[in-house]
DNA sequence: ACCATAACCTATTAATCCTATATGCTAAAT
DNA sequence: ATTTAGCATATAGGATTAATAGGTTATGGT
């Protein structure tokens, strides 16, 4: 499962992309308008700033916006960053390889061969939607049309 | 990630396949021939059981065998024992669904529309790759070969 | 210059989950 | 009867997660 962080993220990101020309948005305000714990999500959008996907403003009239064209953020990468690697087995990340202690014979290993091709599958799929297919995806009615987003 | 305690159901039932014709196998040769901590296993193993996934016999020459099928066991299933839902958001879940506390408008949220395709692909992967199809792919050589034994 | 505001930053908590081991019990074969 | 091997449950230690608290720093308006 997701974590709350790594999901709280991705809500956020697309609130912000959705009301990208109204300037600062206070934290307060997207925390009530999605439902999101404040003080939690503070830290999650303060990581988002560190990663250079929002920018913010201290003070009065300040808040958070994204950095970049939401066409430029990729779902992927926020999960990878709030919630870890995609692949199911540590042998199969791109991100954070690593070999299992009880590997016994890497490459004819089953359970490996078939968590790379779910991972790698994962991959495409949030690799390939961006925050802007995101907004596009909430704006279409049904789910059949939002596949139309996808790489 | 998927959990030592999946991975090592797996693991073992894969083992288990390819010794099926030599009768019960003791717990400590699973442990020592896969490099798995004998005590773990035996848990795991013991829930294998109950799941009617193997069957035992206790006492002198006792040990553990398959109680189906390779070709009737899938991994979808002991994945989802041993690890949990497929899902990654819990409203995307078949086998634990639950509606997002914070949740605003179910039919639109463009994280469930993302994560659903992601769930559906790695069920079908999962689900269509049964213990036989894994003994197969763990035979062959290249990982190319491998991808004819999914669905 | 001052003050209100809002983001920044760090620490801490409670709860849950995960991996693994320990211990005693029960069933079966010889 | 004895030995073997699985059955069952308890428990420990560690890691991770979700969330809150509290003080600090920057900034705009007056």
């Amino acid at each position: 499962m997701l974590s709350m962080r790594a999901k709280y993220a991705l809500k956020a990101l697309i609130y912000l992309a959705k009301v990208r020309d109204q300037g600062p948005v206070l934290i307060g305000d997207i925390a009530a308008s999605q439902k999101l714990p404040r003080k939690f999500l503070e830290q999650i959008l303060l990581e988002l700033k560190n990663l250079r996907v929002l920018k913010s403003r201290q003070g009065k009239s300040g808040g958070y916006l994204l950095a970049k064209e939401p066409a430029e953020i990729e779902m992927g990468q926020i999960v990878r960053v709030f919630n870890g690697p995609l692949a199911l087995v540590p042998c199969v990340s791109v991100t954070a390889f690593e070999k299992c202690a009880e590997c016994l014979d890497f490459d004819h290993c089953g359970v490996r061969r078939v968590m790379k091709k779910v991972r790698d599958i994962t991959a495409e799929i949030l690799d390939g939607t961006t925050l802007e297919a995101m907004v596009n995806i909430e704006a279409s009615e049904s789910d059949e049309a939002s596949m139309m987003y996808f790489i």
